[in-house]
Formats: C-alpha cells, sequence, structure tokens
DNA sequence: TAGATTGTTAATCGATTAACAATC
DNA sequence: TAGATTGTTAATCGATTAACAATC
C-alpha cells in the first residue's frame, strides 16, 4: 500500500482534533461541521477538511461529521488503540511524576519497566511496575517487545542510555533530557518534549506581544 | 520600531541553535558557518542564514559566525537575559519535578510562588519559595509583577486557574495539562506542553517507519 | 426537493532553497 | 590577492485558503 506521505504539520494537529472532539462528546454534541470545529479551534473549515481528506472520508456531504466516528477514526490514525510498549529510564522527580499521572493507556501504550541506578528504588515498585537497575536494560529490553524507551534521566546520560536503548531494539525515543539526541544512520524516531525551548518560545511571545501593546 | 513579524517557525528553531552552539563552544569552537551548522543540524545553510538575518546581520562575510557572539544575539532574542517572574500553580509530582529539576536561571526567570491547596504544604518552602494557598493566587500576583504562571494542577481545575492569573495580570500561561486553554479576547500568549500529543505523534511516526521498513 | 456541507481541484500565500554579488 | 562565506534577491516548493461540483 503506497500511502501517501502526511506532512508532519498535519499529524501534530491530530491529538488537538481529539482532544476537541471529546470535549464537545462530553457535552452531549453528536455531529459537528468542519466550519463549527475551525471556528472554536481557530482554524479554517477548508485546512480541517484537507487534514481528514488525507486519510479518508471521513464526513457525509451535506451532514458534517459524526463526533463519536470521526473521533474512532483519528484515534485510529494516531495508533491510540495499538498495544505499544515503553520503558522509563530514570526514576527522579520527572520520571516519578510520569509514572504517576501519565495516562499511558490513552496513547495505547503500557509502561513495562522502570529503570534507575538508585539502589533504593532497584526492586520495589512504582504504580505497579517493577523498578530495575539501569545495567539490566539489554537484558530485559531483550526479552520483551519494547517500542519506546523513554528518556528522564540526567542529561548527561541520556546520550548513552538512548544508544543502548537502541541497539536493543526500541523503535522510539521519547526524549525529556535537554540533550539534542541525533541518532545518525538509524531509522528510530526521537520525540523531544524540551520544556526549556518551550517557556523561552513562550518569553519571546509576551516580549513580542508587548512591543506591539506599545505601538 | 515596526519590527518585521517572523514567523512562529522561525522563533520554534531558535532555542535548537542555542543548544547547538553551547554544545560546539564546550567543545572549544570558536567560530562556526551556516554550511557545519546545516549540516550537524539536519537544515539547508540556506534557511539558517534567513533565519538568522530574520533578527539582524550576526556573521562576518568569508568568516562565518562567532560561536558566542551569535549565541548571545540569539539568548538576547529569546529574551534569556531577561529577568522575568514566574509561579507555580500545583504542586504535585509534576510541579514538585519542574520547582526541583527545571533550570528557570536559564530561561531568564525565576520562580516567585507556589501554590497548591493541600495544607500540609502551605506555608512550607520547596527548593527555598514559598508555598501559597491557591485562595491567595489574586493577593500575591497582584503584589508582585508576575508573567507567568505554570499550569501543573489537575485538568479539571486548570481553566479556571489560567482565568484567575490572567485576570490578575500574568502576561503568560505555560499549560502542562491536558486541557485546551482558550483565552478569547485576551493578548495573554498560552504555550502547551501536551505530553500525550507528543507520545502520540511518536507513535505514528512509529508506525510510519515501520511501514516503510515493509516496503 | 432545497439546503447544507462534504471531498477535491485550483489559486494564493508563505516558507524553504538556490544563486550570487558584496565583502571580509 | 584569492578563497570563503556572508546577506539578500530570485526561484521553487509546499501548505493553506478559496471555490465549487457532487451528494447526502
Amino acid at each position: 500500500m503506497a500511502k501517501i506521505q502526511v506532512s508532519a504539520n498535519v499529524i501534530r494537529r491530530l491529538p488537538r482534533y481529539i482532544r476537541y472532539l471529546d470535549q464537545i462528546a462530553r457535552d452531549g454534541v453528536m455531529r459537528v461541521s468542519s466550519n463549527e470545529i475551525g471556528e472554536q479551534m481557530g482554524l479554517t473549515a477548508s485546512q480541517i477538511r484537507q487534514d481528514f481528506n488525507s486519510f479518508g472520508e471521513f464526513g457525509k456531504p451535506g451532514y458534517g461529521y459524526d463526533v463519536t466516528e470521526l473521533r474512532q477514526q483519528l484515534a485510529e490514525i494516531l495508533g491510540m488503540t495499538n498495544k505499544r510498549t515503553a520503558v522509563i529510564i530514570g526514576a527522579g522527580n520527572l520520571g516519578h511524576a510520569i509514572i504517576h499521572n501519565f495516562d499511558f493507556g490513552y496513547c495505547g501504550f503500557s509502561l513495562e519497566a522502570i529503570f534507575d541506578t538508585d539502589m533504593k528504588l532497584v526492586g520495589q515498585e512504582i504504580n505497579g511496575v517493577r523498578v530495575c537497575h539501569s545495567d539490566e536494560l539489554e537484558d530485559v529490553l531483550k526479552g520483551r517487545n519494547i517500542d519506546v524507551a523513554i528518556l528522564t534521566l540526567p542529561a548527561h546520560s541520556a546520550y548513552s542510555a538512548a544508544e543502548r536503548a537502541v541497539r536493543a531494539g526500541v523503535r522510539g525515543i521519547w526524549n525529556f533530557t535537554n540533550e539534542e539526541i541525533i541518532l545518525h544512520a538509524s531509522d528510530v524516531v526521537v520525540e523531544n518534549v524540551h520544556f526549556s525551548d518551550s517557556l523561552l518560545v513562550l518569553s519571546y511571545f509576551i516580549s513580542d506581544q508587548l512591543s506591539k501593546e506599545q505601538s
């Protein structure tokens, strides 16, 4: 199946559509038009129809989109119904926060193991998931089929952890460290969550906004 | 000064340039060309020069860019040398992680207060910052000049917290909850860090990659 | 049927890439 | 000076928007 390549821009909008659809579904809305979505999300109706049509025909002319069905289709595209597996490397503050609060199930994931070097944690369970020593990374990963390694360890160890995870067969790296993980000659996907990038961009737009107000 | 509007795409690349420049500076590199940057960051030299020239002339023909000076200029643009202030609303797992681990100074920020409703925390200090009860939000914010409210509280309270912070005069919302914060008719800037969006996108690209390998 | 709204093609707009004169 | 690399203009490419025939 020679699927047409869909741009990353489109993909990154999909989770927002889902959030919006979930929200109106909670309010009891059954159908919605591209016009309504656009108005409430600040996009054009045209763009929304183009986005959806990258993947198929999800609407009915003269009717619009069935909220539940559209939600379902987009969820399918994003793989929310997959059964993917992840391990988390680094059970510090951020690791703990993700283990406790993040809804892996929502994304179609399950958390299979936690790695840390702190002997006080190794052997224990956090939120029902076993903590292994980081030295066991290869053993544990090769035993099971793990899709994603989540990096929540100190930045200076991030690179080597990523490389070990890749050698052990993960397909993706979810990087929360401030380290730029560039994997040359590899088809492993890296997705970064750089808190500082986000705050810097916010800071810029605040300055921008302030300078506009003065003129 | 009628500054030309620079696109958000360009702005979002700036923090990455800074990370790269810091990295090569650590390795002792003093000068760099757009070509070298491009090669190592996976961008074209053209794009890099265009990006920089949105803000001024930072290089010397025939020479390239002075690493320190370029870094300095970009830091200035992003406001890393500002003295901005932030408060964090919600001192749960994620709030704690940010309070303990996030480098506010790097972004030109200082954390001025922490809000929570847990009476066990109120009155205490976390990492040297006082925890106030969430009811005091307006009082504390109006007393000081607070630029940004960081939302790390449960999603169902996120919206009302955001609105209260906006009324109390913040200029930006840094939203870590899974709630979509849309502030109509307001010039307050919202920047979202949606973990689940990021993991879903990663999941999509993994599937995409796998389907490519099969063909 | 008439009205509404889709899917899709065409037009526009903006962002990226290429090219090159200016200059260190 | 000759070589290198910038800043910047022009060309290309891709993404967004507009328009409309198809259809529920």
